[in-house]
Order: structure tokens, then C-alpha cells, then sequence
DNA sequence: TCGATTTTGAGAACACGTTCACAAACTCTT
DNA sequence: AAGAGTTTGTGAACGTGTTCTCAAAATCGA
């Protein structure tokens, strides 16, 4: 008897997608729809890496994960292509998210212009200064914190940001959690501790320069 | 004979940390930090660990490239500590930054606290909107795009930030490179061509909730 | 129909990052 | 002074991600 690897038959979307290959196939949605836009119908995946930024090895190893969408000797069907990855990762469906903090940070993501046009709607607002609420930001009108709970479920949201300062944090993230938000996209700089079936994101801006900063002062000290 | 390795020598600070590492230290600075308002001077690496959200092995690998500032059997001096790796990243002094694009997410970070705590300072605004050139925001007098190479000349600015929309991007990474900048933080949805010398990292706010729709979608579909 | 050409899909090699596990180096108690 | 206990620093094992490479599968022209 053989043991059987999760090998997916090519039918059926078998789940197990590698981390790295999630977090690039938005990317490679993009690049699809830029190939559209100049209306390109089929595509390499040497003109689909190039157009994502990428190394066409690496394109194809991740597109063999999804299932086999392409033609040999001939490239992919931009339009077929895009469909695909659209369904592997509910690119077909809006998704609500709430923001937690309409400081400057939150204000400016509640009207960011990229989210609407790729799935995602700012469908809430909540704020725990008295001040803010009630008043309305990019037309939406900021919730107290005691009325999260009520918000999520009445708009059915499963994602929220917090966009508060640190100390705040983990306060915010144990009401989203209570709230029955299973995912979190952190902005404030500091660690949230959740629940296991919780899965948490951290984008920390200062960091991303401090980065840069170090290799800044590597370019700098270049001298020995 | 015997090839030898780039092994640092322990007392001299040898060059090649690696990328993983680098993104790490500024989460270990901001730990110190934390231990330090606590009142705490020595800390082992399981409690630098715990404070910092990492594997304490993962710690003692990550510190072990810095040099040997820890103490067998006792632990590790959290201001010795705190000096070294800010020393190695470059945090003992300050970086001024140039943010393009005062639209809501550049006004946002221009007035961001979180960032003069980490030794940088936004020190210039540009955009190319003739309605805001001139106009003050967060104290800071938004510059047009003509006299970006003066005003990082001037303030010796060698760090951007682009926030402006995707359409845009790749023109102002021209304009900054032009200038002289060489690194550059990327907020646009848009991939930008550098020359070798500059780096680049981007921050894409709407793939980091695509990413979190993805596992949304996969919980909601354990049903099968 | 056949050979030349193109391009995918995937095995294999490689590179990078993480975790384990333990000797070495230190403190403390007796 | 010696043994017990603690904690670092690092070699080794492991796991994940990337890149190379090429057989297989398709197209196209003659």
C-alpha cells in the first residue's frame, strides 16, 4: 500500500497553499488586470512575472499550487487566469471590514481609494473618543465601542483594523475578538495576543524605516 | 589550508546580518524598551522573547549576529543591550524623511507619532497638486515637486516615502532617485524600477486584507 | 505527418530561516 | 571548593521558499 500525499487532482482545489504563494497572487490579480487593460488576452508566464515583479519559475511553481490553468507552447488565458485566482482567494465577493481608531491613520484608511476596487468595503467605524462619535468620516458615521459587537453582526464584518495608538491595542483587539471578528489587521505598534482561530497581520510603519535606515547606514559606513 | 569563513571575530562588528534578523531588531528595541519603563535591567532571552512575540532560540540566533552581549547563566543588560542594537540599526540618531503625495494617507503619516519615538522625522512634504503647495500640514510647509532636489539637498534627506496613487509611483521613484534619495518606502499599489543602489520596500494595504480575506474564505468553507 | 519551436509543470538542487539540543560559562549555596 | 542550577551561544536538524532544469505537451510551417 502506498502512502497518499495530498496531491490535489487537478479537479479539485485541494487546500495546503504555501504563505508566500498567498501573499503574491493579489499581485499577480493586478498584474492580470493591468494585461487586460491593454488588452492582452494570453500571456507567457515570462509576461505575466515580468508584469508582477517576479521570477517566472516562481509564477508558474505558485499557479501549479492553485491547478493546472495553463497551455503549453501556448501561455494563459489572462481572463480565465484572473477568474481563478479571484475564486482561490474570494476576490468574486466584497469583503466588510471594520476600522477600530478614526485618528489620522484610520480617517485616511477609510477613504482610501484602493480597497473598493479590490473587494474590500470600510463598512464601520469605531472610535472610543466621545468626540468623534456620531460625526461622520468618508459618509460613514463613527460607532461608540460599546455598540462593536452590535455592528459586526448586523453587517456580518469578519475583519477589523486597528488603527489606535499601542497602549490601546490589545484592548481593541480582545472587544474585535468578543465581537466574533476572526481576523485583525494591526497598524498600532505592539502585539495583540488572540485566540488561536483568530489569525492577526501586523503592519508596522516604523519599523519599515527603521529597515531602511539600517541599510542606509550600511550604504553610509561603506568607506572600510 | 583552511578557507575561512566570514565569521565575525566577536569584537568586531562583522557586516552580512541577515534580512530576517534586521526586520526583528527594531521589534527588540521596542521590547527593551517596554522592560526598561518596568524598571527591569537584566532579562533573560526567554523574557526578552516572550516580550518581543518570538521563540527565544530564534532570539539568542538573532542576537548571536550582533556580537556576544549576553551573560551565561545570567542573561542579558537591557540598556547594554538597547545601546548595541540601536547602534547596529542606526537608532542614535535621527533620519529625515520626504514623504510625496499629502493626499489623506501622506497627511496621515506626516502627523503619525510613532515615528519621532524611532528616531525618525519627517522633514519635508512634496506634492505636485498646485492647490497644496504652499498650504501647512502638521507643521510642515508642503514643497512642489520641482524643488524636491533642493529640499533633500538641503535637509540631506535619504529616505522617501511614496503616497501617492499607483498611477504616479514610478515617477516620483524617478524624481526621488534623481535627487538623490536611496531608499525609498513605496505606499503605492504600483511596482517601481530602481537602480541597484536604491532600496525599495512597499507597503501594500490592500494585500495585507486580501491576505486576511483568503483565510477568511478558507475558515468559512470547513464545512467539507 | 514530421520536425522545429514554444512554453508549461514539476522534480531536484539550492538557499534561507527556524528550532532543537547541548556544551560551555556563569552564579549561588553549602 | 565543589556541586547544583541557570542561561547563553552555536552546531546540527529540520522546514520553507526559490531557482534551475528539462521532459511533456502544445503550436506552427513545410
Amino acid at each position: 500500500m502506498t502512502i497518499l500525499r495530498n496531491r490535489p487532482s487537478a479537479g479539485s482545489p485541494e487546500r495546503g497553499i504555501p504563505d508566500a504563494t498567498v501573499a503574491r497572487l493579489p499581485v499577480y490579480l493586478r498584474a492580470l488586470n493591468a494585461l487586460t487593460e491593454q488588452g492582452i488576452g494570453t500571456c507567457s508566464s515570462n509576461d505575466l512575472a515580468a508584469q508582477a515583479g517576479v521570477n517566472p519559475a516562481k509564477l508558474r511553481k505558485d499557479l501549479s499550487h492553485l491547478g493546472s490553468y495553463g497551455t503549453r507552447g501556448v501561455g494563459y488565458d489572462v481572463e480565465y487566469l484572473r477568474y481563478q485566482i479571484a475564486l482561490e482567494i474570494g476576490q468574486n465577493q466584497d469583503w466588510d471590514v471594520v476600522i477600530v481608531g478614526v485618528g489620522n491613520l484610520g480617517s485616511a484608511l477609510s477613504a482610501y481609494q484602493g480597497f473598493s476596487t479590490r473587494g474590500i468595503r470600510v463598512a464601520a467605524l469605531v472610535d472610543s473618543n466621545p468626540e468623534r462619535i456620531g460625526t461622520t468620516i468618508s459618509g460613514i458615521e463613527v460607532s461608540a465601542m460599546a455598540d462593536l459587537k452590535k455592528v459586526v453582526a448586523e453587517r456580518e464584518i469578519s475583519i477589523g483594523i486597528i488603527a489606535t495608538p499601542g497602549e490601546a491595542a490589545q484592548e481593541v483587539a480582545d472587544r474585535l475578538v468578543e465581537a466574533g471578528i476572526t481576523s485583525i489587521l494591526n497598524f498600532a505598534p505592539a502585539l495583540v495576543q488572540v485566540p488561536d482561530n483568530v489569525d492577526v497581520r501586523k503592519v508596522d510603519l516604523s519599523i519599515e524605516l527603521q529597515i531602511l535606515a539600517y541599510h542606509e547606514q550600511r550604504k553610509a559606513g561603506e568607506a572600510s
